[in-house]
DNA sequence: AAAAGCAAAAGTGTATACAGTTTTCCGGTT
DNA sequence: AACCGGAAAACTGTATACACTTTTGCTTTT
């Protein structure tokens, strides 16, 4: 079993969706992704089913698939279990650390750094969250990777639904902020720094702003304020 | 989209596996369950897909699925994970607890207690990993405790997998005691007290005895000590 | 002219069909 | 007697078929 086929389609439309080149709200019609892959109909519906187990689409009963427009609630959930998960992260990456990963670390946000100046968009948002998941493979800890790997993806979804302002540089040097913080060895700082980061990238999305609502029932139950 | 015939068969499997009533390495042929669920093969791999992502099952190409047998390497990525959630998420229940939240863990602590002295194995498994569950739930994350959810379930496969001696009785006590901490709002201490809970559990898991392995060049490939 | 109703078209949900691989089992060989 | 080899059976991976639901667009009615 595992069709490589069905995971080029997860990873397809995942990047699609986070780059953002999939709104909120579309509708991934199963047969038009199924002629676009080259595929039937099959291993289009494994992809979605996939998907909407990491929360990037949503799937109604007969009527199909769409791209997840994630909730205020729903976003700030996904942020607190970043937090979680990324605090006690940081903890142990402290405890565990080698110079070969944090040269990897900082070669990390060297690239950022170039993404970042010379204004690619897409990119910089991959890289940016990469910057997470890196920490996690560097741990050795391929559970760990694979969760927040998920809620990275979730996150880019959330940020460029809510996004107020692109913040990218700010991240940019957080994530140095954090390196040089692992590599003085200081666990309370980088705690700190990345529990403090996390909070900032929430901060930005301006969750009072009404997002273009995609379905009539939401927008008429939440007027604007 | 989204059928629910197939979250009763992953509810299922997933509960036969938790329950050992499936061993680790079994092989899950789909005609054989789509006969017994009475469905076609094709709920039943959609099915086998979602318990792949779960880490439940191993599906090996064009050999099929079979129940997963997690690696002691594997098995302290998973405890490690639940370290990092748990100890964050114990630290936000104290800060937004309430009387009602309490009371609800103070009763499923007594109901794990009944079903230990019961002797009530499947039940008392079952309500032990409950109880973290119930904590996500009660903060009202449900990001977090779907999360949760899935580790707990890999941690029952991983417990009966590698579990030396049932130390049931001592887990429900250790929850009565985090319980304890959290009403007194002493964040340091069910912190702590959560943090040494998991350690005790992954501590009473026999790593070194070599589980009967169940595929020959594993078996082959790691003489016993 | 706007709204309601209905038929055709499109789309989803499940089952089945078919090609290719793996496993099994039996007969032949050393 | 044990081992190797090959055909048949069983099983997986993907595509297709079919029933049923939703959507669409036109017609009819008020």
């Amino acid at each position: 079993m595992e069709s490589s086929s069905t995971s080029v389609i997860v990873q397809a439309l995942t990047k699609a969706i986070v780059e953002h080149r999939l709104q909120p709200g579309a509708k991934l019609a199963e047969q038009k992704l199924a002629d676009h892959f080259g595929v039937s109909r099959t291993l289009v519906r494994q992809a979605l089913l996939q998907l909407s187990q990491h929360g990037l689409i949503q799937l109604e009963p007969a009527r199909g698939a769409f791209v997840a427009a994630p909730s205020v609630q729903e976003a700030r959930q996904v942020f607190a279990v970043r937090r979680m998960l990324e605090a006690e992260m940081t903890r142990s990456f402290v405890r565990s650390s080698t110079p070969a990963k944090l040269k990897a670390l900082k070669e990390h946000v060297a690239q950022e750094r170039l993404a970042v100046e010379r204004g690619d968009a897409p990119g910089r948002t991959e890289l940016l969250g990469d910057f997470h998941v890196r920490m996690a493979e560097l741990m050795g800890n391929q559970v760990l990777a694979q969760i927040l790997s998920q809620l990275i993806s979730r996150c880019a979804l959330i940020t460029l639904m809510y996004q107020s302002s692109s913040a990218a540089g700010h991240s940019n040097e957080e994530h140095a902020q954090i390196v040089r913080a692992l590599a003085a060895r200081d666990e309370e700082l980088a705690v700190r720094l990345m529990g403090e980061h996390l909070l900032h990238v929430e901060a930005n999305l301006s969750f009072e702003r009404q997002v273009p609502s995609t379905d009539i029932a939401t927008a008429l139950a939440s007027p604007k304020v």
